[in-house]
DNA sequence: AGCATTTCTTACCATACATCAATGCACCGG
DNA sequence: CCGGTGCATTGATGTATGGTAAGAAATGCT
């Protein structure tokens, strides 16, 4: 197995995968690059494979009637991506994936995911608290969408993301907020005024 | 087992666990009945039950600085309803969780619940598959308020719940949707007044 | 039935955020 | 070094939704 760092940390510690248990599998990791820009896929397309992030950084977003973007989440490093829709019940995708940084990926085809399944328990286990710990986390975000002003949502999503607000340009922050870059922009500025009091 | 139709459907249908493998589980289903407004778990509490809604409607919400309600969602009869912060991290409860309608639920105890997933591996992918459909369902809630207007996310909600508009008060689906139920009343009347065009 | 309480509607004004447009700044390739 | 391109900032103005308050309608209670 190649040199996927956090791959490894990822199948060996969050997957519970034993080495063992990994030569069972008839699998051969298979890593992407993908330049800064560049697309995973397509809204419409069918995609059954789920991408681990191995360096870099994805976002999958929509583009509404207007033609404006709208992010569902970030993945960073050693997080995973993937559009269920596509990939669970066999329709086309409702989203767009690409990268936000020249990024490497690795593709984690139905037959891993299914085969990781069967033969290891703590995978399934692993697999499925991650997949609760998801839906918690989407619901925190409906829950601060329903509640927050701009400023909360910023100061949420910084408290979130913190290495990320850097590496993401403002107006991707602002379209995962939901404001306008115009608005985050003075939101900052408002922030920055008060911090000197 | 006693009369509880809906939840029979459950576990056949959906949850795809035999009448065999119902014997083999030491599971007595209990059901308890709520009135209109009454709570089933606060937030705070440490709750691992998960819910079946035989009967009625139930609802999941926050409350937050300002005393504000916002509605995670509904959970109508054979819906699920659990705080999963609870039920499968060991923490305490984020969400309150109240009737909206004079309701019974079924308790799925933990016992239950890792049993069911032990001895069937349809329940166990079933499941699953109902996560990530929960999933696919939160991105779009997300997507929804982050891109629609008022009037388009009361039209995405109606045609998500086209039985419930008539159940739930409308100050509550208001509380959904992020608005308030002065601004739903207002969105109300201008859609009938489009209507007759 | 009759009174009380809650919910819904409407009107008027306030405000947060959007939109539009101009400017400044940094990065990039030639 | 220069002009181009994309991003962030700022100001002026617009608009959707919020807040408040009052009355109407519906619902619940005894």
């Amino acid at each position: 197995m190649l040199s996927f760092n956090n791959f490894k940390i990822y199948l060996n510690d969050k997957a519970g995968l034993t080495d063992d248990e990994l030569m069972q599998l008839p699998y051969i990791p298979k890593s992407k690059q993908f330049k800064k820009g560049e697309s995973l896929i397509y809204k419409g397309q069918v995609c059954k494979d789920i991408f681990f992030v191995e360096k870099g950084l994805i976002r999958q977003f929509t583009i509404d009637e207007q033609g404006k973007e709208h992010i569902i989440h970030f993945a960073p490093e050693s997080w995973i991506v993937s559009d269920r829709s596509s990939s669970y019940f066999n329709q086309s995708g409702e989203y767009f994936i690409d990268a936000i940084e020249d990024s490497e990926v690795i593709v984690m085809d139905e037959i891993f995911i299914n085969k990781a399944s069967e033969i290891s328990k703590t995978y399934r286990e692993n697999n499925h608290r991650a997949l609760h710990n998801h839906v918690r986390h989407l619901q925190k975000r409906i829950n601060l969408l329903l509640s927050g002003t701009a400023e909360t949502r910023y100061l949420e999503f910084l408290k979130l993301y913190p290495n990320l607000s850097l590496r993401v340009p403002q107006w991707m922050i602002a379209s995962y907020l939901g404001i306008t870059p115009e608005s985050l922009s003075r939101v900052r500025k408002e922030l920055t005024k008060k911090s000197f009091k």
